[in-house]
DNA sequence: ATACTGTGATCCAATTATAGTCCAAACCGA
DNA sequence: TCGGTTTGGACTATAATTGGATCACAGTAT
């Protein structure tokens, strides 16, 4: 059960380690599959010492996490896994191919730039330009960057108000966030590809600008090829 | 949460961090996807520490961002990343607006046709002439025509063997076989709209089998555009 | 001069955590 | 079977944390 142990980095005081620290730390021991469903966790008294808080602020931790629906406690017994492993209505999704999801985005992302020329607002613009901000203070960090271009292609769904294409957006980047894309990020991923992508970003971004709803859709087509290449690239060597 | 130190670069005097400039930092944060919605922020008076500025400077920045919607104060508890209503995958498909289903067909069936054409064999040719034939033979019944159009439509998705297209395509039938929609086809479809749906079904059938990706995706536009319009008339009278 | 903004400080109220205690249910060994 | 032990549930008084509000003071720009 060490693996329960708050990482033995943080010794220092560390904020405040309330209930919902707690809970939040449990949950992700729980989800990343850490801990046996129908195994029981360690009892409360003993969990309290171990990260150190009140057994009254471990027990609201338990309470919520019960509420969720992802332990169950019998009293005099103890405190138990719920054996359902969650997850599974995401099934189509998750097996999506990196070549699959590019071409839905071909898809998509054109008509989307397209759509946002119509629909943006100076604000819409002014968080783009934000994000664009955000990716040029971090020119070598996959990961920032990796955020940044997700909202920024949210961002767009986001601006055509349109809730289908928004929520089909919010899809695929759940897909892109898995951790299969995660390793195909980290090849694919040097620092001139991040210049190029933002330099594309930036293109886009001007043409909704200038109302230039063909322009942009072009441009998204561009980045969407560039992008492909990066992919078809990796995947031969 | 050391992402929210004021990134390394800038640890020199920096003229005068005023309110606006820290919310501006703490937004950009925000958008970018760096902190989980839902969790806390560090209390006022360590992020008044971290960014070297009075709590009355950042109590300010944060009312901004709240006013904003972008963070939710709950005094004696903490200051919270407003977490979005987790959106449930179905409910948002059952709330499409019509318009906003036919723009995300706008965006996707364009670009399937270019797809189908690219991958379509014999057999998904033939199938969709049966189809057509099918429809051919009740030109007057709206409910056999309905469903041959979905398989039609359908059909053109599976032809890309893209499961994520597949599956896109497959929840926007599953909205259009509800309640709201049957009414709105009964309105819409009459023997002469039938008609001229079955001619650009026909015609882009034709540009696949022919391998003509652009003309495909020029008819389904064409056809797309003719079920707008009947959408905006059925609503106008 | 005047208005505005940031600073540093203090006090308040709401919320949360702590450290106990007691209880009942379940468990376990003799 | 029985009795002690373990475990979760509930409650309390107290302390700590946190946002809300206000004040006098200092620097800056108009």
């Amino acid at each position: 059960m060490d693996f329960l142990v708050p990482s033995g980095a943080d010794n220092r005081p560390q904020q405040r380690m309330g209930s919902t620290e707690i809970a939040q730390i449990l949950r992700r021991e729980i989800n990343s599959g850490g801990l046996e469903p129908g195994s029981r966790l360690p009892p409360g008294r003993e969990l309290a010492k171990i990260y150190g808080v009140a057994r009254g602020t471990l027990r609201r931790a338990l309470n919520q996490l019960a509420r969720e629906e992802l332990v169950e406690t019998r009293p005099g017994s103890g405190t138990y896994i719920t054996s359902k492993p969650s997850e599974k209505s995401t099934s189509v999704i998750q097996e999506a191919s990196p070549l699959e999801l590019i071409d839905a985005r071909f898809a998509l992302e054109p008509h989307i730039c397209r759509l946002a020329v119509l629909h943006a607002r100076q604000q819409d613009l002014d968080l783009g330009e934000e994000l664009l901000v955000s990716m040029d203070t971090h020119p070598s960090d996959p990961v920032a960057f990796s955020n940044a271009d997700t909202a920024f292609h949210t961002l767009l769904a986001k601006t055509t108000q349109n809730q289908l294409l928004i929520w089909m957006i919010s899809q695929i980047n759940s897909v892109r966030n898995q951790n299969q894309w995660s390793r195909m990020r980290r090849v694919t991923l040097n620092r001139q590809t991040i210049n190029l992508y933002i330099k594309q970003h930036r293109k886009i971004l001007d043409a909704i600008r200038t109302r230039s709803p063909e322009q942009a859709a072009e441009l998204m087509k561009e980045h969407l090829e560039t992008a492909r290449l990066s992919l078809t690239r990796a995947a031969s060597t």
